[in-house]
DNA sequence: GCAGCTGTTCTATAAGTAATAGAGCAGACC
DNA sequence: GGTCTGCTCTATTACTTATAGAACAGCTGC
């Protein structure tokens, strides 16, 4: 998993290594049971401090996705192909990707765009986009 | 438009107004050249300071949908329908779709239900979601 | 003109967040 | 025993959020 963070964004620092993790389960770089770097080591290698690193871990642990203990280390917990996620998380979730569509529709984006961006971005974490239309049969 | 808070919420206020305009927008419901409240009177109905609405008015000027002045107050500038959005807006919506669409994969929600979501929501929004293929035609 | 509205700008304060830093504890591994 | 790990505590600095009061400048209607 390659780490990248962007310093003088206006996007906090243990929010873009959760995001980045997010993007690695995603993406399937890092599936069930791979180790993470340790707070410290993954720190000293992005030149930050070890608390912020633990910030990330800890969002990423309150999300499911990672266990932390003192003698696996940060282990990811879920992968994409796992079991079905808490229907809290799928309501706020949907809230959030609400807000952002509507952003684009605003923006004067349209929606054959707009939605093909979504595919686009899913093909790219390597899953099937597959619709179902009663007409038309399935279109990938 | 109908704009509640929640006061009590993780999401800063201004965010919320702000968030619940540009989903007017989206929605239709103000059409470009539309009045806004002023300032303070929607400080006033919200029972929040000016200063806070004042912000949501400038950050949703700092994006283009709106207009102020002292002549004509707040007014939407731009409408779903109207031109092309600015290519740098674009870009970085992108990069927040694809960390929104990285958290649900990561939670374990397949591609076709997320890619239904997304559908779904753009027709809330009154939009066609057209996807075009060369094998199948179209799929609304 | 004048009163009343508008956006705009300034200072100020209290509370919370972000990121830094140092120190220490408890469990696991060699 | 030494070294790694997660975990916790206190502390500081800087920034953000939301509040508040005051004032200025332009437009509108009486």
């Amino acid at each position: 998993m390659i780490l990248t963070l962007d310093l003088g964004s206006e996007v906090p620092i243990y929010q873009q290594i959760r995001d980045s993790v997010v993007a690695a389960i995603a993406l399937g770089e890092v599936a069930e049971g791979s180790p993470l770097p340790s707070t410290r080591q993954l720190a000293a290698d992005l030149g930050i401090n070890f608390h912020t690193v633990n910030k990330a871990y800890d969002l990423l642990r309150q999300e499911g996705l990672l266990i932390l203990n003192r003698k696996s280390g940060a282990v990811v917990q879920r992968d994409p192909t796992s079991g079905p996620p808490p229907a809290a998380f799928a309501e706020q979730w949907q809230a959030r990707l609400r807000t952002l569509l509507a952003e684009a529709v605003a923006q004067g984006l349209d929606g054959p765009a707009v939605l093909t961006a979504c595919a686009a971005t899913l093909t790219g974490f390597g899953l099937p986009t597959v619709i179902t239309a009663p007409e038309l049969g399935e279109l990938t």
